[in-house]
DNA sequence: CGGCGACTTGACGACTTTCAAGGAGCGTGG
DNA sequence: CCACGCTCCTTGAAAGTCGTCAAGTCGCCG
C-alpha cells in the first residue's frame, strides 16, 4: 500500500488496486488548497481543467434557475469527487459551493486521462465511482417526485448517515452536520419555512432530531421505515474486479 | 469508418475513434435482441451480466417505492445505454421497462471491461457518456424540485425533444412520442390527472400541442422562454479528445 | 447595545392531489 | 356486426400539502 488518501480508499471499494496502479493515483494528487465557506468553487458555466477530491469538510453541487431559485443536486462529504462531470463535459453545467471551509486535493484532467491511459483499471474504477454518484442523485430524484416533505427529510438524513457511516464520520447514532434549514430547503426542493416545520414534527415523533449542527438518531428503526430507506444500492462489500 | 451503430455515433461525439478502436467497438455488439413493450427488462434488485444498446423504440428506468407508487428517473431513445450502471454497480438500483416494442443489441460486462483494457481511450469515451447521462438526469432533478407543473412539463418537452433532435428523430417543430400521461405523471411527479390539466394548459397557450402520440411545438421560443430551457450542459460540437 | 444570521410559529392562499364520473378508440368473442 | 372490456384521456369538485407573508426569538459579534 503506498498511500492511503480518501482516493484510495473509494476507489480500493472497487478494485483491488496493485502497486503501479497505487503509485499513478499517487502521482495525480497535485496540490492541496483549501477554499472558505460560501464562495464558490466552480461556477455553472465555467470551463475547467482540473477535478478535486474533498479532504475535509463539506460542499454542495447545486443549479441556478434564472429566476434566482437554487437546487442543490448533492452535497459532498470527504472522499468525494468535486467537478468530475465539469471536466469531462468540458463546460461546467452546475456550480460547487464549500458549505464549510473546505481542504481539497486538486488533479488535472490531462494526469486524470493520461493515468486512464497507462491503468485502464483506474478508468474502470472511476467509472464506477461515478456510478456510485449518480445512483445517489437517482436516489435524490426519488425523493423530490415520490416523497411527502416529510419522508423526503426523513429520507435525506438517513442517507446522507449512511454516505458519512462509510468514511467513518457517523453511525446510528447520529452524525455531525454542518447544514442550515435553508441548504436543506434547497436540497429538499422546500421553502426554509416548511423544512422547519418538517425538522419539528420528525422531532415530534421522536425520530430524528436536528439541532444545534448534529443530527440524532432517535428511533433509527422507526425512521428507516417511515421514510422508505433501502441502502442496498450504496451496500458494497468488497472489490467486484480483483 | 467501420460500422455505424448509435454506440459509434454516440462515442465518436467525444472522443475521435481511431481503427483499431472502433473493431474492438464492433466487437462488443452481440446479439440483437427484441423485447414487448411492457414487460421488464432489467427488475430492481436483479444482478446482469449484460448491459444494452437501444437501437429502436423507447424505455423508461425508474424505482418503486414500497407503498406502489413509481418514479420514472429517465426515458432512453435509440442510441442510449440500457443498465450501464446495473453493470457497473453489479445489482441494478432500478428496473427499466420498454415503453414500446423494443431493439437492443446486447454487450457483456467481461467483453467491456476488457475492451477498455485494450484501448483505454474507450474506457474514457464510456465515462464522458455517463456523464452526459447524469447531466441528463440533474437537470430532471431541478425539474423536479424547483419547477411548478407547467414549467416542468414544459421543460420536460423540451429537453426531450432535444435529445431526439440529436439523434435525427426530432426537430424544433415537433417530435413523435409513445409515452402516456400515466408514464408523464410518473415522470414528472405529478397524478396524472394534472398531467392532463397542464397539458390543456400549454395548449391553450399555444406553446405546445401533444396529442395522438406527437408532440407539436406551436411556438417554441416562447415555450424555451417559459420553462426557462437551457441546452448548454446538451450541447457538443465534435469530439473533446483526439 | 444594535445588527445580523439562523431558527420559529401562525395565518392565509396557491398549487396539486384525490375522488368521482364520463367519453373515445380498439381488439376480442359471441 | 356489435357488445364488452380495457386503456387512455378529460373534467369537475373537494381536500391537503406546501409556499408566502409577517412577526418574533435567540445567540453571536462588533
Amino acid at each position: 500500500m503506498i498511500d492511503n488518501t480518501p482516493l484510495v480508499r473509494k476507489l480500493g471499494a472497487f478494485v483491488a488496486l496493485s502497486d503501479p496502479e497505487l503509485s499513478v493515483l499517487a502521482s495525480l494528487h497535485k496540490r492541496r488548497r483549501t477554499f472558505v465557506a460560501g464562495r464558490d468553487l466552480v461556477h455553472q458555466g465555467q470551463s475547467d481543467q482540473a477535478a478535486y477530491i474533498l479532504a475535509s469538510g463539506w460542499a454542495c453541487s447545486y443549479k441556478l434557475l434564472e429566476d434566482g431559485q437554487r437546487q442543490i443536486v448533492d452535497f459532498q462529504i470527504p472522499g468525494d469527487f468535486l467537478g468530475l462531470r465539469s471536466v469531462l463535459l468540458n463546460v461546467s453545467d452546475h456550480s460547487i459551493e464549500p458549505v464549510t471551509d473546505v481542504e481539497v486535493t486538486e488533479i488535472l484532467v490531462t494526469d486524470l486521462l493520461n493515468a486512464f491511459a497507462q491503468t485502464p483499471r483506474l478508468a474502470t474504477a472511476v467509472l464506477w465511482a461515478a456510478s456510485r454518484d449518480e445512483a445517489m442523485v437517482v436516489e435524490h430524484l426519488v425523493d423530490l417526485g415520490r416523497r411527502d416533505a416529510a419522508e423526503r427529510m426523513a429520507h435525506f438524513l438517513l442517507e446522507l448517515g449512511a454516505r458519512l457511516a462509510l468514511v467513518g464520520l457517523g453511525s446510528k447514532g447520529g452524525y455531525a452536520c454542518p447544514l442550515t434549514q435553508y441548504l436543506l430547503a434547497d436540497a429538499l426542493g422546500l421553502s426554509a419555512v416548511h423544512v422547519n416545520r418538517v425538522l419539528r414534527q420528525l422531532r415530534e415523533a421522536e425520530m430524528v432530531t436536528f439541532r444545534d449542527g448534529f443530527v440524532a438518531f432517535d428511533n433509527y428503526d422507526q425512521l428507516v421505515n417511515f421514510a422508505g430507506f433501502e441502502l442496498s444500492y450504496m451496500d458494497q462489500k468488497g472489490p467486484l474486479l480483483r
